[in-house]
RNA sequence: GCCGGGGUGGCGGAAUCGGCAGACGCGCCGGACUCAAAAUCCGGUGAGCGCAAGCUCGUGUGGGUUCGAGUCCCACCUCCGGCACCA
């Protein structure tokens, strides 16, 4: 060994990545015979730079990926890029770029800016979703779901946004003013003929997660979004000839003798024939203001309950009773029936109609003995509830009069037991041009066909109209538009609408498994080998966006035959993210964006990757701050140090660093008596392999849950104590070299380059990247002392330092010989002592008085 | 309004099958090195009282359970995220 030059990342790190690179170090082999790990972390949009925000997500999963490697499985840990979608469409209009120009610089940028911060991607399976060879099978699948009967037309009333001029899926409309998730503008409703793929097919299976191991949060948010209600739907007989009965939904059949009016969606068909001639106007006039409002508009008259009579009656089908017919804008069209009965002593929405427009208001489930309460609905529903006024059901339970209602409606044919959900079928046309084109042609005379397969894929046309006009610009190019039908070889149109991008993304983590496979979307023997995705990470802002669409395809995709398993992603993991310093969401045009180039030419990418993973818990995120990476950079300059300090207790001079141990055992008061870790350095090399073995145990259990946090906390911990130890003399020892190649290990899967950098300076074999992580000896992990704190009525007021099997009754004996438990015992023999075995000791005084 | 997650030193955060609150780091104070500075290293650092030994208080607020509560229970306050009239 030579004398220790200064530490400077940047004097090896670019030179380790490209031997890496250059060697493959990172490429997963389908033939390779161990355990086969698939860990993803999500694909970005290729936006133009990556941002720290890139390097927060994708750390914690590289981190995971390297320690599975080094324990001994064949991971493959692959990325791509999103890159087909609006902004690149967005860039064409204002600058003039072509979308395919702007996108391909984006991704050779980003590709780049990935590659310098030292994840072990396997670049050899990159997917880039714009590639004709990726979207040609985007659109096979699209036509499998067609051929399926999963992927369909209809006219609909969609969310349309006026200023990306393009329609959006209910799960990208947020907010209570209803605004595009892209750009903030309100939407409005319009109706429109759109393709749907019909996720609602598989709403109750997507309740189901019990085979998956998957954060809380996205499972309650995706069962919220999927919205299950049960309950009955009945029939109310109305009083026109040759009107069907009109069908309500209700989760509380039990409530239906206090069903004193009906309330239909303005839009509901039986408007139109069951409005009296005097209420015409009236009803045209409501019905086309409920058309125009925005959603704004609606929410401002929410709490107002409007509606209009239409002149016509319906009969209650249990009391008999004629009760007046009204349509309202809080009955939505899309859910359940479109029509409720009112029930406004049970029903909050209902008791404001009622009392708005003068209503009766009959209440029929009390609470037992209770009376009916003045001025609110009664929504309650639990076991202590029960019928009242409602015939030969009174005296039930809700719960019995539920089951007895709805089962004597269907007796008499006038209903039955269902089930309803909020959620719709995911709407997957837009109106934009940067998309894999739907691959459909119309012909006269067979409508709406598939492109057959071997005419994949249908190409984007260079050559188009970006000017936003409310229809796709792909209408703008004649070439494109003229097609042959597949059936009769006539003319035929070509579908102009792209894709939804959620649909690229819905099953590229199959096409990683087989990336270059020109003859199908996937090879099914890889696929079998490699999925479903063992482990996922990706943010929590997906929940029923891409999580819920990737489970709808692999569900749907399984019912097809093209696959075995029925979920994706087996673990989700989902990280914090990482706020701008002004506490906001990171944008370029709040100017918040932090650039991560600037730190990495400054510190090296080691040092960022490890204060990102130390800000907080990964699932935390928080607010940018970075004050304290100097720390974390000078923690590793001490790993540099301690890694490379020479045997004899005399380490080497660092040029530009002192030696640090100048004052060891020189200066009282500064050889580090304070230092929690020095119980390890007077244990001598036997304290030190305790606290190796501690750390081996603690991190890759840290590691393993995501708390890098911790994990990081645990090696400063041990480098202090390799610090101490050097200064007390241990360098040179067995107990020394096996610390610091303990921490290199442990420390290689957060910093890969200083880390390999160091190992190798040892002499290790290359890489440390394929060393077996180290295993821990549990006698080593018992420390020789214990310290237990001995209190007095629960205030602590001395410590014993024991053996860790002293007896019970020896730890009472010396608690209770403790000059200062007795100092606060005042002569009192104690009550009772509690021990807890390893934890601490309590003596508990009588009771004064 | 409904659902979910949080509130711990000057700051980021540790510690929850109830058991030493504040690990680790930042910042700050003091010291070493230096002509000086930077860098680095060492020590101190929750608050109050005390010369000290030590004592008291302290995890959003108010109650409670317990030998013992940041952790459990009840009632609130507050911040963040999700949903948006779902009958």
């Amino acid at each position: 060994m030579t004398t220790t030059e200064r530490f400077d990342p940047r004097t090896y790190e670019p030179a380790w990545r490209e031997r890496w690179a250059a060697d493959e170090l990172y490429r997963a082999d389908d033939d390779d015979p161990r355990a086969k790990h698939y860990l993803l972390t999500m694909y970005p949009y290729p936006s133009g730079d990556l941002h720290i925000g890139h390097w927060y997500a994708a750390t914690g999963p590289d981190i995971v990926a390297r320690m599975r490697r080094m324990q001994g499985l064949n991971v493959m840990f692959p990325m791509g890029f999103d890159s087909f979608g609006l902004p690149a469409e967005n860039a064409a209009i204002d600058r003039g770029v072509h979308p395919w120009e702007w996108t391909n610089a984006n991704v050779d940028r980003m590709r780049t800016q990935f590659r310098s911060m030292g994840c072990m991607f396997d670049w050899s399976r990159e997917v880039v979703t714009h590639d004709p060879a990726y979207y040609r099978w985007t659109q096979w699948l699209f036509v499998q779901f067609f051929r399926a009967g999963l992927a369909y037309r209809a006219m609909a009333p969609v969310d349309w946004c006026p200023k990306d001029q393009v329609v959006l899926a209910r799960e990208q409309v947020e907010g209570a003013d209803r605004h595009c998730w892209r750009c903030g503008t309100p939407v409005i409703k319009r109706d429109l003929e759109q393709w749907f793929f019909r996720t609602t097919k598989y709403a109750d299976e997507l309740l189901d997660f019990s085979k998956i191991d998957w954060p809380d949060p996205i499972r309650l948010m995706q069962t919220n979004w999927i919205g299950r209600s049960e309950g009955a739907e009945i029939d109310f007989a109305v009083e026109a000839d040759g009107v069907a009965p009109i069908r309500v939904f209700t989760t509380r059949p039990d409530t239906i003798f206090g069903a004193t009016f009906m309330v239909l969606a303005p839009e509901h068909p039986a408007v139109a024939p069951l409005t009296a001639p005097e209420r015409a106007e009236e009803v045209a006039a409501y019905t086309a203001a409920a058309r125009r409002e925005t959603e704004i508009e609606r929410m401002s008259t929410e709490r107002e309950r409007k509606g209009v009579f239409i002149g016509s009656h319906a009969v209650n089908p249990m009391t008999e009773e004629r009760i007046p017919i009204w349509i309202a804008d809080y009955v939505l069209p899309g859910y359940g029936t479109g029509a409720i009965m009112g029930v406004p002593a049970h029903d909050e929405r209902d008791f404001a109609f009622a009392t708005r427009y003068d209503l009766p208001i009959r209440y029929v489930v009390l609470p037992r003995g209770g009376t009916a309460p003045q001025g609110e609905a009664f929504v309650a529903h639990t076991a202590d509830e029960v019928l009242v006024g409602s015939g030969d059901f009174t005296g039930m339970t809700a719960a019995e009069g539920i089951a007895a209602i709805t089962a004597e409606l269907a007796r008499r044919g006038q209903g039955e037991a269902a089930i309803t959900y909020k959620i719709r079928d995911w709407l997957i046309s837009r109106q934009r041009y940067w998309g894999a084109p739907i691959p459909i042609v119309y012909c006269d005379e067979h409508g709406a066909q598939p492109v057959p397969e071997d005419q994949l894929p249908v190409l984007l046309p260079h050559d188009v109209d970006f000017a936003p006009t409310g229809v796709s610009p792909l209408q703008s190019n004649e070439e494109f538009l003229n097609a042959t039908c597949p059936v009769c070889a006539g003319p035929a149109r070509r579908e102009t609408d792209t894709m939804d991008t959620f649909v690229d993304s819905s099953w590229y983590f199959l096409r990683y498994a087989s990336p270059h496979d020109e003859e199908r979307a996937w090879d099914s023997a890889a696929v079998e080998d490699w999925l479903p995705v063992d482990l996922y990470t990706g943010g929590a802002e997906h929940a029923v966006l891409h999580f819920l669409y990737a489970r709808f395809f692999v569900k749907a995709l399984r019912d097809m035959g093209q696959l075995n398993f029925d979920e994706p992603f087996m673990a989700v993991r989902n990280q914090g993210q990482i706020l701008g310093a002004d506490h906001h969401r990171m944008s370029k045009s709040r100017g918040n964006v932090v650039n991560p180039d600037d730190l990495t030419s400054r510190f090296g990418s080691d040092t960022v990757r490890c204060f990102l993973m130390f800000i907080g818990p990964w699932d935390m995120g928080g607010p940018w701050n970075p004050s304290s990476i100097e720390g974390v950079h000078r923690f590793l300059g001490r790993v540099w140090a301690v890694a490379q300090a020479g045997p004899g207790g005399q380490p080497r001079h660092v040029p530009g660093m002192p030696p640090p141990q100048s004052l060891a055992g020189e200066q009282p008061g500064s050889g580090g008596e304070g230092r929690e870790t020095l119980g390890a350095i007077e244990g001598g090399q036997r304290g030190l392999r305790h606290a190796t073995h501690v750390a081996i145990k603690e991190v890759g259990e840290d590691y393993a849950e995501f708390h890098f946090n911790t994990a990081l906390s645990k090696m400063m911990g041990l480098t202090n104590a390799l610090g101490d130890a050097r200064d007390a003399g241990l360098a040179g020892t067995d107990a020394y070299a096996e610390a610091v190649d303990a921490l290199l290990l442990l420390l290689a899967p957060m910093a890969p380059h200083i880390s390999e950098e160091l190992w190798s300076r040892r002499g290790k074999p290359y890489s440390i990247h394929q060393q077996a992580w180290p295993a821990y000896d549990a006698g080593l992990v018992i420390a020789d002392t214990i310290e237990l704190p001995v209190q007095v009525d629960g205030k602590l007021r001395d410590r014993l330092v024991v053996a860790p099997d002293t007896a019970p009754d020896e730890i009472e004996r010396l608690a209770l010989a403790s000059e200062r438990v007795q100092a606060h015992l005042k002569g009192r023999t104690p009550r009772k002592v509690v021990q807890i075995p390893g934890r601490l000791v309590n003596i508990v005084t009588p009771k004064n008085d």
